[in-house]
DNA sequence: CATGATCGTAAGTCATCGCTTACCGTAGGA
DNA sequence: TCCTACGGTAAGCGATGACTTACGATCATG
């Protein structure tokens, strides 16, 4: 529920270059519009999203407002990938067991 | 450098129920079109899409391609989130001795 | 060889989303 | 108390993307 959440944020690219640069520590919004290509009410918005899917946390102080990665984040997205792809080798497991099949039903002709 | 086609690939929630569908094996266009609320030509070009990111791999079998999970798909994917959040707890240490810092600087006030 | 099934592609439409400018509330310093 | 810095919000705009219908190509089957 969480994690569709968590990976529409991260889909953009500007996002993805806020994440990255709060990997150094939490920081506010000026410090991370400069250096961004964009203007700051659109660090903003994505912020407000960042936040809205658990990715970002913020600590205000005065009047400016930390914005640093959230502890366990993407702990739900990084499950359901684990979820999709570890059973996909099961998947492949299958396969192989329907090709043996399809080579057994070909094999007779 | 994939993980960002693979991230937006993922975003889309009509691709991850193609993804969901595809936890038991692979599957043919038309199988995969039953049970969605789109077109099988939406289908093909998210299959298209989801392909194209190193998600998933076809093997045409005569007429029909069975589309199935690509083993390793999301592991650059992983590596980038580990990569993000696991500095965070670092990050996380270095916003605890900010914090100490400016109680350190508050207190011979 | 002809026919039907499977699937990819093209063109067009409509909604969603990211960005900008403008505005407003709030906290701190002179 | 003014005033300046910081940052969230609203409205409007342009672009990206997801979906549909229509068409074409390919392979198996009668």
């Amino acid at each position: 529920m969480t994690y569709e959440t968590a990976i529409a944020a991260l889909a953009d690219p500007t996002r993805r270059c806020i994440v990255e640069r709060l990997r150094g520590g939490p920081l506010p919004v000026s410090a991370l519009a400069d250096g961004l290509p964009v203007s700051r009410p659109a660090v903003s918005q994505h912020l407000r999203v960042l936040s809205g899917a658990g990715l970002l946390q913020v600590t205000p102080h005065g009047t400016r407002r930390y914005y640093g990665l959230a502890p366990g984040g993407v702990d739900e997205l990084r499950a359901w990938l684990d979820a999709m792809w570890d059973d996909a080798l099961a998947a492949f497991a299958a396969e192989a067991r329907l090709e043996a099949r399809r080579r057994e039903k070909e094999r007779p002709r």
